[in-house]
DNA sequence: TCTGCAGTTATGTATAGACATAATCGCAAA
DNA sequence: TTTGCGATTATGTCTATACATAACTGCAGA
């Protein structure tokens, strides 16, 4: 016999899922429920409480509670650390500073990161290497108002990206992918040929407002993909 | 005053985020929260419960509570309805289906699909169309098996992938994001140049175990990118 | 017809207590 | 030293109840 809260919750996710209840179909009350179920409201509420908090139903006072429209389908994509991921293929990983300077940033940088241009920020170019194989080249932009530290930092152990982390922890965080041919300097990089298809992973992350960090991050397409896993409920 | 709760897990959350309790740091036990905050069980129980739904604390019976590892965090694409995008963009849009058919698949697609091979599954290409520029392309293959309807059905009003997810919710999907250089016939189909960098993503997804289809949907790389947000804590 | 107030109702939050269960700890036996 | 078992403990689930709050309903008055 499974725990009661789960046996409701999963009637109710069945008949949603199934098309049973459509959205915008009134799901019964919670009085109903607790009716129907033998138990408290209390344990009707924290499942209706969980299913709306994960989007799939809408709850307002005194009017009730709806099944939730299926507007904006998510999908989860798997953020990867190099090193971690390095370690669980039992490969060699290695990375290398290309470049690492501290610059004011053009129109376009404050644009995008939503700083007054001319903000001095950390500019750090990284090349990931596994078992000697280039696998991805990182562009990344710090600021050092949020992370002054970063100015001193040599990042001699960890990358760019890894050292960020273990400091400074993202509350929001903005993905763009996109295709790109390779260019010269980065076919070069890469050990790649010119024109190849890459994959271009650009994040923006901020901490309580505070812009953090900018990373591009570009893998060969002929070796990498993104992959994703979801289910709706979780 | 804000609500107990609210501050509750304002607090915790303030905590992890700052970097003061660390990854793998032991969180007060519920009793001791509750004597700190001066309420019952059951709310500590709650917003822990919560924060634990959300990834950000991991706990264990007996053992308590501890901040969770940042390894795997996760972002959220949108997953595009064309027709929904170009009205909210305020351009037109139409869609020609080039080519339906109903196949056994091959072993590759049996392999990814966790069918045998052999399965009889609907097999359609689309041409997605804005303004008249062509703006992806789309092999898709419709299991008959957990659709049946989808082999009678012309798509004369929707495109496939809309058609599907008015009819079969789907509770499980698998993505992949890819960089692909566009060979003759897509760079045909799509109106640009071949060799051209392409976005391609394809996406599996399954009704409660049932595999419902498998889509590739490829965009011109120049025009077009994945945008996703991200807060961790809801 | 329109406006505003009071009543009703469904959900939101919180409590104090109960029993279940998994994981650990420590002691005792092999 | 190792194994096994019981005691302990923190979390998991659930109840019955209470009061708060938002929002709808309908009535009364302008």
């Amino acid at each position: 016999m499974k725990h009661l809260h789960q046996r409701i919750r999963d009637d109710i996710e069945a008949k949603i899922m199934s098309g049973e209840w459509a959205p915008g179909h009134r799901i019964p009350f919670e009085h109903e429920l607790m009716a129907e179920y033998g138990c408290s409201r209390m344990t009707v509420n924290k499942v209706l409480s969980t299913l709306a908090a994960n989007g799939l139903i809408t709850r307002r006072r005194r009017a009730g509670t709806v099944v939730a429209e299926p507007s904006n389908q998510q999908a989860v994509l798997q953020i990867q650390d190099f090193a971690l991921e390095a370690a669980r293929a039992g490969v060699e990983y290695r990375f290398k500073i290309l470049h690492r300077s501290i610059e004011p940033i053009d129109a376009a940088a404050a644009q995008r990161t939503g700083l007054p241009a001319g903000t001095e920020m950390l500019c750090v170019s990284t090349l990931h290497v596994m078992d000697d194989v280039p696998q991805a080249f990182e562009q990344r932009l710090i600021n050092l108002a949020t992370v002054p530290e970063a100015g001193e930092e040599p990042f001699k152990e960890d990358p760019p990206g890894t050292w960020l982390l273990r400091r400074v922890p993202w509350t929001d965080a903005e993905h763009i992918v996109r295709a790109v041919n390779a260019n010269g300097t980065l076919a070069k990089q890469l050990q790649i040929q010119t024109g190849t298809a890459c994959l271009m992973l650009e994040r923006r992350t901020w901490q309580a407002g505070a812009f953090v960090t900018e990373a591009r991050i570009t893998y060969p397409g002929d070796r990498h993909q993104l992959v994703g896993r979801f289910s709706p409920v979780a």
